[in-house]
DNA sequence: CATTTCATGTAATCCGTTACATGATTCC
DNA sequence: GGAATCATGTAACGGATTACATGAAATG
């Protein structure tokens, strides 16, 4: 198979009808929103489109559920091509990972305006970041976290939602040190105004 | 003026050639690469387009250099509607911050390939991020890091600036978690595959 | 009866990256 | 003499997002 181009969200997917059993777009919507928040999200447009892309390629298979009086509902399932393709993603080299916040920006050149500007972005910050370690926390209720010893693991396999668990310890610690680095530029920045 | 569309490049080329003084396309990207690794780069041609963009703007003005025997230079300078510019930004809204890491699908869903895989991907992401580190230590000791006390080295000409210092520190500190994180990882994997 | 939810898609734009194209000068 | 550096650009591609388009059914 001479498959060029294939992106997270072509594992992504493959990965929930796995794990879900055959779903609809909209479905697949709707799991990204809820489990994978915020490193990873897809909008619908992206979803139906890989579908279709994922279907030409037989990694997925569709039909058309009649029974239902709601819209026209098609469920797309993996197929084996599709499972060895998502086995096959875990050999493959790693992208770069890109952190991209303007809010570094902003700080590297932020004497070109009045200080109050500059301190008004980080107390914005604050506020965005306090909600998202909050929406990570609930994440660590419903998931567990192995590496702080929250619930759930078996002691042979990998308990399933370790993984998950791990990613989302990230995202706790993440926003906890984004947090603290916001709060202490901004004493600082407010210490400095007060003196400049 | 209806003009729509302003990038954080803009602002980018806007801050330095406002902190540099006139500058050719290529002092930019050397600039960006030496300043601004790893959260915010250009290429070239990024770069070139965005000069002619900003000078249809009003927003610098450039004059070419006939004195030297080097292939053709052209100087840019900031004019004052483009300083207008650069401190009318620090007044908009911040963009939402994005945290793009193939890592995290690839371990949310590394039970669809064998342990040794996402083991693998893991000691490579170790690999990384300590150079990662080793570049962010280099920038400390060279623009200094106001919220650990050091002080910036006075041979660099942008020393003075504690705004940079403040993102330099996140840099580290950012580094430092995630190599913590990938540690602690790597370790409950490895337990966790003998166990199995 | 109005809003939200369910459900799928097309078209256009945009920003960034890669590949391509050129050529002089300096350094080893 | 060959490699690296200086220096500027065009063309094409590609992934991600936004806007647009439609419409039934459940919920309050």
């Amino acid at each position: 198979m001479e498959e060029r181009s294939t992106y997270p969200i072509t594992y992504a997917i493959l990965a929930f009808l796995e794990e879900w059993g055959p779903s609809s777009g909209y479905d697949l919507k709707r799991g990204f929103d809820h489990a994978l928040i915020p490193f990873f999200s897809a909008v619908y447009s992206q979803i139906y489109h890989e579908l279709h892309r994922l279907y030409e390629l037989g990694w997925v298979e569709m039909d058309i559920e009649t029974t239902s009086q709601r819209p026209a509902r098609k469920r797309y399932a993996i197929t084996q091509a599709g499972r060895d393709a998502l086995t096959a993603w875990h050999s493959q080299p790693l992208e770069k990972p890109q952190l991209r916040d303007e809010l570094f920006l902003r700080t590297m050149f932020g004497r070109f305006a009045p200080s109050h500007e500059l301190i008004a972005r980080f107390k914005e910050a604050i506020v965005y970041h306090e909600q998202q370690l909050a929406n990570v926390k609930a994440h660590v209720l419903a998931h567990g976290d192995p590496l702080a010893g929250v619930p759930a693991q078996k002691t042979d396999v990998l308990a399933h939602d370790d993984y998950r668990g791990l990613v989302v310890h990230f995202e706790q610690t993440f926003e906890e040190m984004y947090l603290q680095w916001l709060r202490e530029s901004l004493a600082f920045l407010e210490k400095q105004g007060k003196n400049g």
